[in-house]
DNA sequence: GATATTAGTTAGTGATCAATCGCTAACTAT
DNA sequence: ATAGTTAGCGATTGATCACTAACTAATATC
């Protein structure tokens, strides 16, 4: 007996079926049989709805995208300080990379970039964009005297960026081994803890100095 | 007109086009034929020199394992002070993916990982090895008084490596738009000028603290 | 209840790849 | 010189993919 759905509705179990296989068998491998296997459809059933494999790898960004966008937005609260919300931004990023761990790999997947020039350039612009929240924040609480003033926001968004995608990568070849998460945290405080003061921070030792 | 070479010339130039050719195709893409153009072999030739193809990637692997610890190795002055330490070890790994740029691809691979648990645990041990290098310098530079003591040298590492790997993310994704080892040693003294003194930082403001 | 629309199937194609096989020709040792 | 070894080639093969065409059946529309 067939199943019938909309195609919106197919639409939208299949590009979340791509998005949860994607992070066990890793982009590059993910064929359009295991997808239809998973939803429960023909190999060409897919063709239906996605005419070409790039159009179902296009919705998928898109879909990362807005899940991105809403989670930052989400975890923005206006009446907290720069710093906190810094950690609230931090804390969202792994905690969405946590629920949907496909994400990294797909963000950074050679194969959906060299093919595709958008798809590049969305993502590009995704990370820039968490990149350009973090400095203006880092800006801020540098104005309000939370910050050491010798250090650039951008360098501060930089470490911070670096922070959550170096962990990102050890959560995922560790094998999962850590709460992505707590250790997020932990990891975070200990790297604001050296932006901290409004002054510059004591000179280092060392023959660069 | 055949040229013919010692089969370990051959398996070295084979390695070494493949490691040329997994940078700008990417590990995935990189078919058998392609390197075999490149060596100047057909197609078959290569299996001449490597059964499978997972033979080949395994050998890459060996030869990246080896340029990783000499390039450490080679980093290192007993003479040096810790932190001056830790400066040339991410100096010296820059530098080498600037002249090596597939190493992170390869290192970070799923197709390897996935279809090779020995190359996942030795590449998983390479960035381990890399991890304690920091870690034992943090310790002694924070035994010298030049380092904070509440930081865990750990944290000092991940944080460290987690600067070179997401440096080298944004320089390969950016198209290379700037000088790694550069940008790396500024984004590096920024990073080591919050850990510099023997005690504590100030406290942070935030709910957190 | 007939008709049009469209989700889904069955069967198949062409391209791409790793891998195989039988053979040739270049080195090496006797 | 001769025999044995081995690097490399030409032709092919089987598997795996994305993708297509023709048909079928469920749903919506009138």
């Amino acid at each position: 007996m067939r199943v019938r759905k909309s195609a919106e509705a197919r639409k939208s179990e299949i590009v979340n079926a791509t998005l949860r296989l994607a992070d066990t068998l890793g982009p590059e491998r993910l064929t359009t049989e295991t997808i239809a296997d998973a939803v429960g459809l023909t190999q060409p059933g897919i063709f239906r709805h996605f005419p070409k494999k790039q159009d179902l790898w296009e919705a998928v960004a898109a879909r990362v995208g807005v899940m991105m966008e809403a989670n930052w937005t989400k975890a923005q609260d206006p009446r907290a300080g720069p710093i906190d919300q810094i950690r609230a931004l931090v804390a969202a990023q792994l905690r969405l990379i946590q629920s949907t761990p496909a994400i990294p790999a797909i963000l950074f997947s050679r194969e959906l970039h060299t093919k595709n020039k958008g798809l590049r350039e969305a993502f590009f612009g995704l990370l820039s964009r968490l990149h350009q929240l973090i400095a203006d924040l880092a800006a801020r609480s540098r104005d309000a005297g939370q910050l050491r003033r010798d250090i650039d926001p951008d360098d501060v968004a930089f470490l911070v960026v670096g922070l959550v995608q170096g962990l990102a990568v050890r959560w995922s070849i560790s094998g999962r081994g850590f709460d992505l998460a707590r250790e997020g945290s932990r990891l975070l405080e200990t790297q604001l803890s050296g932006f901290a003061g409004g002054d510059s921070a004591p000179p280092l030792k060392g023959s660069r100095t």
